[in-house]
DNA sequence: CTCACCTACCAAAACGTTTTGGTCAATCGT
DNA sequence: ACGATTGACCAAAACGTTTTGGTAGGTGAG
């Protein structure tokens, strides 16, 4: 055994009375070895539980198997709540696809603020909901790492390689609704996050309301502020001369704590007003009455991510980017209302 | 340059003329070098944009810089929701503290269920709530690495280095509220998940009840179902012939959903029935009325268990192991009632 | 019988660092 | 003036694999 304690090919090679090479070739499936060597080999292998150094592997290699994933949204906020099952489902797909095809997922909280530690080498990325112009998308594009991102990076049309909902024809998808249920007067409520998402929101809804003759009623809301800016929001639409009969609320928590909001100041819902989410959360489902949302499919984002960038990583041809993942409308009480 | 096209130490040291050992001992502050030759050296560097390659470090140095994270009850029902927000919050404050420190945080979801890629090379690792004899937490000792567990393996005396809140006394602490503030007939709803905090929950409470004299009214209800499990919990708690006073659930989520039901059902909160929870969440803040529920400072447990493991592997004494974090009770509305 | 071609195996190089164990010249103490 | 010490530097080994470029012996075709 080595002085380090750990057992190396060497020493299976030494019980097996071969060579290392031999060893390595049994091991990889890769040259022509007799069956019983073979045998032998694998049998001492086994009885000395060798482990092949993975470092070693990956020096001769030049691949770590390692993959980052940047959470944007949470490094802007420090990984507190918010829409956070979004995320949790989003990066638990993604890890299992990664361990799927052996590789692994760091996570790595904002790159450019502090030192990157010399110790990380990595294979790829993956940027959740980048930022315009977003920093660490840059930093890893930089490196001259294959990056994908979940949500495009509106100042960078070049790079293409990214996933996600078709925000603005969901956005409208929404709002279509809400008018077929008879809101002719419909707020949307969206985040300040300088992001696709945001972006997308803001665009269709101002073009759907253009189309439709409806004055645009526009409330923007930080994200990181907390369940309070709901209710001063919602205070604040119910409170207008010419009052909303319909709320879009980007976010699960924002829409959920509107129609709080809503019904402590004696407004019905649905029959007063309707409320309906951009992103299905567990406040959406849970609220009193259940939220219309979004359900924009974090695990297929994730995944899909995952697979464009193993793709990228295996050097196949890669089916086009970017591509666009369905989302999915839940029709609940807060829109229930009769054509 | 290298054939691979990435700069390697010995094409910095051909261009400023000295020897691959020194630009070493220059990067790495370790020899004795001459000022004037360290200035060289460091702008060659600089110019040729040189960047040690990980990898070869670590060969050579036996350590990754990688430390992984198993959260034990996602693994269990697939990084759905449900109570989310504290699993989130304690990975960001690990992530981030592990790399404050140079290392990388890898997300391992079930390691036993699939086959363990080769490339996972591993410093440490971190289990969050591990089941009772956990094999994850098997297997990443059996590796010979260092772990440390937020929640301690009851079926496992002898791992000291683990991390959690009191919850026996926590427990404690949020029935002697109840109790204070009038309740009498306490039921507790705890998960089935087979680990330290449903075992010590559940402990706690049997043993409160008998020294103050009261009936036990335990249910258990699996953490994998969704809130429609609190609505069938509450309807059974509410109808029993003689009905609790006070419900106490583990979770913040099923909290929520018994308080929803109970309304649903005529109780008035706090008026009729107390709520607690024991676990903090977005329900507990977000439901109507808001529910008391314990803080278990998930960012406090997810740093500590990262300094922990972190001393561990810088060989440093340790401070004594288990470490105990403080939780913080948030008294709200539903237990909102004069003494 | 000989040449070519397999099969089964191996020695050495390569990956890019860090560390060990030097060498050589200049300086210091006596 | 001479041995000891120090400062500045370097060649080679080491980390544990995989891959390259072999060799040696056996076998089939001509």
């Amino acid at each position: 055994m080595a002085p380090s304690g750990r057992v190396t090919i060497r020493d299976v090679a030494r019980a097996a009375g071969v060579s290392a090479t031999t060893v390595s070739h049994v091991l990889n499936g890769k040259g022509a070895v007799a069956a019983a060597t073979r045998e032998r080999i694998l049998r001492t292998a086994a009885e000395l539980r060798y482990q092949a150094n993975p470092i070693a592997q990956s020096l001769r290699g030049g691949r770590t198997g390692v993959i980052a994933l940047a959470i944007r949204p949470l490094d802007a906020i420090g990984y507190t709540l918010q829409g956070v099952d979004y995320f949790v489902r989003l990066a638990g797909a993604a890890a299992t696809s990664a361990l799927d095809h052996g590789f692994g997922l760091m996570l790595v909280p904002d790159l450019t603020r502090r030192s990157v530690p010399a110790a990380m080498n990595l294979d790829g990325g993956i940027v959740v909901d980048p930022f315009v112009g977003d920093p660490v998308l840059a930093e890893l594009l930089d490196r001259g790492l294959p990056v994908v991102s979940t949500g495009r990076d509106p100042a960078r049309p070049e790079h293409i390689w990214w996933t996600d909902t078709d925000n603005r024809a969901e956005t409208r998808r929404v709002l279509d609704l809400l008018r077929e249920r008879g809101a002719r007067r419909i707020a949307v409520v969206a985040g300040t996050d300088d992001n696709a998402w945001n972006h997308d929101t803001v665009e269709a809804y101002l073009s759907w309301a253009h189309e439709h003759g409806q004055e645009p009623i526009l409330e923007r809301v930080p994200e990181k502020r907390g369940e309070t800016a709901g209710a001063e929001i919602g205070t604040l639409l119910l409170s207008r001369p010419n009052p909303p009969d319909a709320v879009f609320a980007s976010t699960g928590r924002h829409a959920a704590s509107i129609a709080r909001t809503a019904i402590a100041l004696g407004w019905d819902i649905p029959g007063r007003l309707l409320i309906a989410a951009g992103s299905d959360s567990e406040q959406t489902r849970f609220a009193s009455p259940a939220i219309t949302a979004l359900d924009l499919s974090p695990e297929a984002t994730g995944r899909l991510a995952m697979e464009l960038l193993l793709q990228r990583l295996a050097g196949e041809p890669g089916s086009a980017a970017p591509r666009i993942v369905p989302a999915t409308l839940h029709e609940r009480q807060s829109t229930a209302r009769p054509h």
